[in-house]
DNA sequence: CACATATATTTGAATATTCTAATATAACAA
DNA sequence: TTGTTATATTAGAATATTCAAATATATGTG
């Protein structure tokens, strides 16, 4: 159960357990963009940013090119959004879940302080 | 970036960041185990299995029902294993843009030491 | 009740990840 | 060459996760 390729998937799904990375991957979901101008999206600082996009590079989420002084970074492989979309029914449910807990836990009350 | 929803979606994949916790999904995919027969699939000490078998409960990956001393798991949304054959998809071609690099890099020849 | 079995929880140490700040690099323009 | 803009990398501190060991709990049995 520590194979290698179990290993690997695990750093498959580190890779997206960052909301940073997660909101950079949401961004290029339209297009490429500038590190600039996932900046200005994303609103993290460069060097964070940067940190993250380097993470998502090495794990081949994204891909880079120059373009003078200005690097683009894209999302080459489209299944990846299938795959966050799907992720995004499975969770919202899980979501929901945890809602009915909660409104069994107060039935017609307040939460307890 | 940082709304409670984009830091769920993140824990939602650091759920999935472990390779105890990957195997524990592979392990129930053709239906529900004991935690005993999980620890003899899945070669994990009881304390390290339960720890991890929490952390995906909280997540709502797996549910639980006891049976008399016995507790038995189960991933009751079939959702989730069409969601990690995509993910294979996706980390398989990773792994073999990983692998062209490295010919790439070594072409005919060994790598060095 | 006392004990056994199955599983869960807690605690602290070991390890890994993230952040901040500073520095480095690459490409171009003057 | 010097300066500037865009981006990347590094180092160390702060934080979070994991693991191992010990202990707790729940259920059933004699």
């Amino acid at each position: 159960m520590n194979s290698p390729l179990h290993l690997y998937k695990a750093e498959f799904f580190k890779a997206l357990g960052h909301s940073v990375r997660l909101a950079i991957l949401d961004a290029l979901r339209e297009g490429p963009l500038s590190v600039t101008e996932l900046q200005a999206v994303i609103q993290a600082d460069q060097s964070i940013l940067s940190q993250h996009l380097a993470k998502l590079r090495v794990m081949k989420f994204v891909s880079s090119r120059r373009e003078k002084t200005t690097i683009y970074y894209d999302v080459p492989d489209r299944e990846v959004y299938q795959f966050l979309d799907l992720a995004k029914n499975i969770y919202v449910r899980q979501l929901q879940q945890s809602q009915e807990m909660l409104k069994e836990l107060a039935p017609s009350e307040e939460l307890p302080e």
